[in-house]
DNA sequence: GTTCATGCAAATCGTTTGCACAATG
DNA sequence: CATTGTGCAAACGATTTGCATGAAC
């Protein structure tokens, strides 16, 4: 199957190269209405899996609430506010000995990890 | 509003404590149907939501579209397979000074933080 | 006996999917 | 023109909620 070129998709893919706050599908699909009035949330959700699968956007999970998503694909860490849940890439470096030294404490094979910090952000913190 | 007890989320608590596996809500669901036959998934995330106000248990909210629950309520890291989903308690310290550390480097007062480790299992890794 | 917990079903929320039509190459 | 992408609405899976009845205290 092949992927064609799609305003939207190259939309969506601008507004997260634009944005810091990791948005969710929901807040992508409010602006991609400003310019495709009768878009909807089911292309947005479609564009982000192919963007997805084209390895030039990143998912943050979050169990059974939503997902948020992000263009930033190097890999790092997150710090999550604990009261107005905005998420800020860290800019300090990954461990990259981590996944070794716990490799070699647990004996499990480990690839990758995932952090993320929690506190209460800049806004949130009086 | 008054707690009172209830068979039924004394079962769930039960349930949690006895098992490693990090169930999920219908996972406690058939295992509380044995006892309670007509019991409804309704009251399992009810008492599930008032264990977890009570700090009895803890919700892993991340990495699938739907959550999971443990009774280990001691702060520590997880490993996740990335092929059978399995999520394994690990036995290793957790790292107390990190919160401090990142707080100086970033500015962002550091409460707590979590740590995922991925790769395969003892079972899936061949 | 008052109030909280339960069972049941309907509702909700985020996400996915089927289908007819529009856009891409 | 052959095929992929879109809009729309319906479907889906996990979780929550309203309501009448049952259990706790």
């Amino acid at each position: 199957m092949k992927i064609r070129k799609s305003r939207q998709r190259e939309r969506i893919l601008e507004l997260l190269r634009s944005t810091e706050i990791h948005p969710t599908a929901i807040w992508l699909y409010d602006r991609l209405k400003d310019e495709f009035f009768n878009c909807s949330l089911g292309t947005v959700y479609r564009n982000l899996n192919i963007l997805l699968e084209q390895g030039l956007i990143k998912k943050i999970a979050f169990g059974s609430t939503f997902d948020r998503f992000e263009a930033n694909i190097t890999d790092h860490y997150h710090f999550i506010c604990d009261k107005c849940n905005s998420i800020i890439d860290l800019n300090i470096p990954i461990d990259k000995e981590l996944n070794k030294i716990i490799t070699k404490k647990t004996n499990y094979n480990i690839k990758r990890h995932r952090v993320e910090f929690f506190g209460l952000c800049e806004k949130c913190k009086d």
